[in-house]
DNA sequence: CTAATATATTGACAACGATCGATATATGGT
DNA sequence: ACCATATATCGATCGTTGTCAATATATTAG
């Protein structure tokens, strides 16, 4: 039910600015990293490291062709993602009970 | 339209197990800082440091209520984060163009 | 007013994470 | 085989953040 540690690690694939912005680069379609790169303004091993957090996160996919890697948003993951948060920030029908403090 | 840096704060407020932990109790409805308190495993300045977050991020709200302060989800809060995601991880209708890289 | 309780703030510290330069690996062209 | 290009990994650095102990503030009870 509720392994926060996992849905920790995946929200933190959105609590970065270079890679909200990898994201919104990714929303207009599929990117090579080299594109990425030059729109995004961090250096080649920087780059690197986030699309592997996005990767392992869920939230985005790389397909290898040839020298280039290509990555795009997974729509699969990025859903689960909403759900997930949608989950957390839902109140529950039927309040707990005995939970009130002192007073 | 896309102000990644704030979005990004939105996110941290989500990316911390701790939080989490108390994200799952609150779902049962509003509770005390106290309560939280003894269910959290963290120290209270810890606790009313991550509140402050929370609170800040606007994902829940805090009412104060005597020597009390009583914390619940934000319904509106944690909608329009869940709306945010929603944006960020959904792809265009027309792709960029122009955007492909070498080869 | 004083004491007790609830929460917030401050300061310090350790762990984590974003970044870079250097280097390694992989792939395609000549 | 060699070179150029694309991406990944390593090691170091530095800012950020989660944590706690100590202290401050606020509120209620007596």
């Amino acid at each position: 039910m509720d392994d926060c540690v996992h849905d920790a690690r995946l929200f933190k694939a959105f609590s970065d600015e270079t890679r909200l912005r990898i994201f919104g680069l990714l929303r207009g379609g599929e990117k090579c990293a080299c594109v990425l790169l030059e729109k995004v303004n961090v250096g080649q091993p920087t780059l690197s490291h986030h699309m592997k957090i996005l990767v392992d996160s869920g939230v985005v996919t790389a397909r290898k062709a040839g020298k280039w890697t290509y990555y795009s948003i997974s729509p699969i993951g990025g859903a689960e993602a909403v759900r997930t948060l949608e989950r957390i920030t839902t109140v529950n029908q039927e309040p707990d009970t005995d939970m009130r403090c002192c007073e």
